[in-house]
DNA sequence: TTGTGTATGTTACATTGTAACGATAAACAA
DNA sequence: TTGTTTATCGTTACAATGTAACATACACAA
């Protein structure tokens, strides 16, 4: 997995390119990439950083592609439900995928200082803890892993 | 670590075990054990699973102990900023920790049958977390790891 | 006494999330 | 074509969760 990390990196390409992973999967498996749904996943793409379902919401008033609460609320449900989209616990809020497509364990590393969310490898803490439930007869299907520090640009080191 | 898991167990030994141990820590550290802060956590302790803080305040309003919000907000956010117990991201609530004093980073699994959580022993997939956020020049400073599932009883198995 | 710090009490509000119901549109068979 | 089904969408009205702000009460020290 190539971690798109807190370094700048070519923004329009990696939005294209997600963009372009989200229609060919939804054609795949005959998902229905409506407009708002579509809309929502480019403004995750375009802000590249965590947004409430209200500040989702906004953007699609602007563009009267909906105005009331369920609108966001199904169209984030269905990006996060087939993997285009995360959920972040912590924040209440939604980050595009960084690896669509791939079989990944979501891991997410929250900077306190500039809010800052990048979505790291996190296979082998998801086994830990995978490995830590089956001690105990626990059966996971899913697992939330998140981070709250400080950011590179950020730390201690900046 | 002694993993208090989902088999039944001396509750109310458990309780007051946990409550002597707040109180010992409360002493030693100069923190205020108050009326609401205690009967807070022995209401998440004998409850032994996730409550929101609307739970709590009605138990405090029933007590007269308080009535508004911010009695819940802040009596739970002095346990968890302490460590007497944790926040459950997932689930917008609170429980008791269930190996208070000790260093631990909690790492919760949650039945989507039954809604019980048990606190289990995370500190292998917080070190996993911890070093694949180093690798990104991460500092990590709070891990929330938390896993849906299903527990023993409610599993295959049962 | 007066200040200082901590904890409480309370109001009023902000934010986040959903249940429910009807309207719409595409897919498909009769 | 027409009716039927299904998924999506639009909207209302509300539930649930969380906080800012300010007033009050008390303990303790200067
Ligand atoms: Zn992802
Ligand atoms: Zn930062
Ligand atoms: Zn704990
Ligand atoms: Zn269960």
């Amino acid at each position: 997995m190539d971690p798109v990390g807190f370094e700048t990196h070519d923004h329009a390409h990696c939005m294209a390119s997600a963009l372009a992973k989200a229609e060919e999967e939804c054609a795949e498996k005959g998902l229905q990439l409506t407009p708002v749904r579509r809309r929502v996943l480019e403004i995750l793409l375009e802000q590249h950083r965590a947004l409430g379902a209200y500040d989702v919401l906004e953007h699609l008033r602007a563009e009267k592609l909906g105005s009331q609460p369920p609108v966001a609320y199904r169209a984030l449900d269905f990006l996060v439900s087939h993997g285009f989209a995360h959920r972040i616990e912590r924040l209440n809020a939604f980050i595009a995928c960084s690896h669509p497509g791939e079989r990944h364990a979501p891991c997410f590393l929250i900077c306190r200082e500039c809010s800052a969310v990048v979505e790291a490898p996190g296979r082998q803490a998801a086994q830990a803890l995978r490995e830590a439930a089956a001690q105990l007869g626990f059966g996971v299907e899913r697992v939330a892993i998140e981070a709250e520090g400080l950011c590179p640009a950020c730390g201690p080191a900046a």
